[in-house]
DNA sequence: GCAGTCACG
DNA sequence: ACGTACGTGACTGCG
């Protein structure tokens, strides 16, 4: 942009014979490199607000991105608390559960070995026991969880091995390493939100990455359970008891879907608050909603989050156990039943291809070069093309939410913060005494934050800890 | 530093 | 013949 060759960072460092950090540069060294930095961003400000002006962007980033800094930095400084204790005893359980797994399965096999290598592993399954490999990729035979799910029956030691897998996991992703996390200072966890990673416009977390702490089994939901309030004398947040509280959007990318394709039969249902996926079952196994069966509202679940992510027969029949014909005849009826849905889908891959791009209600666009290309790289391109606008404005109407609830912490005289941010859900710390008017407050933010042509709506639960919520809604 | 795996929405 | 639903981040093994 400026034709200028930026100061190296290697003139100042590592150029003698022993390598030496900014701290060891001369100060009028630094001074001119430090300066180079800024006098660029300056002068690139004007030729990167034009482009954004050009792209009809600029409001998205000073009415979204920039006012969201502060809040994030804030939230990042605020922290959230940890039970170390809760982890120490499971981190324990954990462990002895993972020796004894461990022992069964070197037993099994007759010899030791690293279950943790991929390579290692395949040759005891598939060549040691002589059990069928099936996928390949890149370095030889899969031994993922897709696998291994399919091994089960076909010898003991693989439920042992996909036990090891769960629960390693959970030990050195978080037992372990959250407590090494915990900021001395405060006695919380400070996760640091980056704005600029994702292509979709969400928000991500790293340092610990706070947005996939788990919650799908029973085991996990025990790390869950060690996000709590802080109610230790020295770290106490608020002067009285105080509890978790969570918000999160109902359903949001699909109402968007309802909203974006104006799909009478999803509006509809929305606008009826009625149960979507109840609803879809219906529609295409054509029963009345009080003949829908929990499979088959199963089934519509996995369809319309499919849907939206491009999915098609091979991993609805994958996911559904449908066979590839019953697959393929299901989303042909989808499609015919839901029209408006493939009319949004065909328009939204069409505008890819003229436009080269995608964008979110709020302009925040996707660019998706292979839209062009051929086979796989194109389907993949498709699919980013359809999923992007639905997930793209979910994060863009979260983020306005996060900014409006900010805003009007700050104007009340509530004494709750925001801690974090998962996608779809808000989750704050307040006294106890307060909740109801939190609750009030981020729930008009929430549902407000849009207006689309179906509702928005949200679902609110609070707790001593992140695992055990009780809803409020 | 890449690949595989698996945790989340 | 191959791969097959989107978006992430952390850990482990291995070259």
């Amino acid at each position: 942009y400026l034709g200028w060759e930026m100061t190296p960072i290697s003139a100042l460092i590592g150029t003698g014979r022993t390598q030496i950090t900014m701290d060891h540069v001369p100060l009028a060294d630094t001074a001119t490199y430090a300066g180079a930095d800024v006098e660029a961003t300056l002068r690139l400000q004007p030729i990167f607000e034009a482009e954004l002006l050009e792209r009809d962007q600029l409001s998205l980033l000073c009415d979204i991105e920039l006012p969201l800094v502060p809040v994030l930095i804030a939230m990042e400084r605020t922290g959230i608390a940890i039970d170390a204790e809760q982890l120490q005893r499971l981190g324990g359980q954990l462990a002895e559960q993972i020796a004894a797994l461990e022992r069964s399965i070197y037993e099994q096999v007759g010899h030791q070995f690293n279950i943790n290598s991929t390579k290692q592993l395949a040759t005891v399954l598939f060549e040691e026991l002589g059990l069928p490999s099936g996928r390949k990729n890149k370095t030889g035979f899969s031994v993922g969880q897709e696998v291994l799910d399919g091994l089960r029956g076909a010898h003991p030691v693989v439920d042992a091995i996909l036990e090891y897998r769960q629960l390693g996991k959970l030990k050195s992703t978080y037992v372990d390493s959250l407590p090494l996390q915990v900021n001395p200072a405060t006695g919380r966890i400070h996760t640091t939100f980056n704005q600029t990673i994702a292509s979709t416009g969400r928000l991500s977390s790293t340092d610990p990455n706070l947005q996939n702490i788990p919650v799908r089994t029973a085991v996990g939901r025990q790390v869950r359970r060690a996000f709590v309030t802080d109610n230790r004398p020295e770290y106490r947040h608020f002067e009285e008891e105080s509890v978790l509280f969570s918000v999160d959007y109902s359903q949001m990318e699909l109402r968007l879907m309802a909203h974006c394709s104006h799909d009478p039969v999803l509006v509809e249902a929305f606008k009826n608050g009625v149960d979507v996926h109840r609803a879809t079952a219906a529609e295409v196994f054509e029963v009345p909603l009080e003949q829908v069966t929990s499979d088959m509202r199963a089934t519509a679940k996995t369809v319309n989050f499919g849907i939206m992510y491009g999915m098609q027969s091979y991993g609805l029949s994958r996911d559904t156990g449908m066979t590839r014909q019953e697959s393929t005849k299901f989303i042909e009826r989808y499609m015919q039943r839901f029209s408006g849905v493939r009319a949004y889908l065909d328009g939204t891959i069409r505008a890819a291809v003229r436009d080269g791009y995608v964008q979110s209600l709020y302009g925040r666009r996707r660019y998706v070069p292979d839209i062009t290309a051929s086979g796989m790289r194109r389907m993949a391109a498709e699919r980013a093309a359809i999923n992007m606008p639905l997930q793209g404005t979910a994060a863009d109407i979260m983020k306005l939410a996060m900014l409006d609830v900010a805003k009007a912490l700050a104007a009340s005289d509530l004494r709750a913060e925001m801690l974090l941010q998962v996608h779809d859900e808000l989750l704050f710390e307040t006294p106890r005494s307060e909740m109801e008017r939190l609750g009030q407050l981020v729930s008009d933010c929430m549902r407000n934050a849009a207006t689309l042509s179906v509702p928005l709506e949200v679902e609110m639960s609070f707790g001593p800890s992140w695992e055990e919520m009780t809803d409020i809604t």
